[in-house]
DNA sequence: ATGGTACATGCAATTAATTGCAACTACATT
DNA sequence: AATGTAGTTGCAATTAATTGCATGTACCAT
């Protein structure tokens, strides 16, 4: 497979660089295991090459958010995780805002919701990995229960 | 109408406390035009009160948020900004990340996808106020034309 | 292969947001 | 009304993220 290429054939195309700092963001995004902070990247990077700066990361991020390589998301943990896109394919998370815990949510509802959308006002929405808040079936009987 | 005062009431029952401050972080949600930032908010307070700290406006809208009194959204300009959420009711927003326009989106759409993730999982997700990336039919053509 | 240029980088400085902690205060209970 | 306590505040320090700018470099066209 030739992801790798792949990415610097999109990276041309839409006059952007395939710079070696970017080679390695991307290296760490690919064999990192999902949600990634900045941070963690960052480290990741500086182990072969020291001298790469923070703004580079946040910066080639935005470009690959950009051109939805990559998903930004924030779990509500108060860090913002990126996570390659086509590693794991689509895929959302439910969080519980009261004992925070997270499942997955099947992708098809968001499918249909971008259907929707696009059908009836041309807009065509972007639903990679969506961090949906709200509360889990357990904490709501709790609740109701008092 | 006695919004100040259901607030408050809310506050209580859920152990907090009505402060001062929350008071004034309050007013200038109420009357605000909605989606303000957390430092618009905190210049407005100190207006009248120019002791109060910016933390005291995060804590604060942190707790609001938490009660579900305020929706916290970023449109994609870099700020996060806060909003009353009975003040304008539940809408959402469509924003296109080429050319950064922002148009609305009716609620229904997300009413049913909650009601369906609620049906299928018992998780009741908050869906009060969400920014949904994507391209706009504009764009959208004008991208397929090359 | 070379050169020009638009794009990227690193650095430093700035802004946004969070957190630890001691002092303080709202408010439920008495 | 007085009191105890859990929750809150302001301050200072920290961390996260962004931005301006001069220098550097990828890569397209020749």
């Amino acid at each position: 497979m030739s992801c790798e290429t792949d990415t610097v054939k999109v990276l041309r195309t839409t006059g952007h660089k395939a710079t070696p700092q970017r080679l390695m963001i991307l290296a760490a995004l690919r064999h990192g295991s999902g949600h990634l902070t900045a941070t963690e990247i960052f480290g990741e990077v500086q182990v072969e090459y020291p001298y790469v700066d923070i703004s580079t990361v946040y910066r080639t991020l935005g470009v690959l958010k950009e051109l939805r390589l990559v998903s930004e998301t924030d779990m509500g943990t108060g860090d913002t995780t990126y996570e390659w896109v086509q590693h794991q394919g689509r895929h959302h998370h439910l969080i519980c805002r009261n004992c925070d815990e997270v499942t997955s949510l099947d992708h098809q509802y968001l499918e249909d919701l971008g259907a929707e959308i696009m059908a009836e006002s041309g807009f065509k929405p972007d639903l990679d990995h969506f961090a949906i808040f709200g509360v889990c079936a357990r904490c709501r009987l709790e609740a109701e229960r008092n």
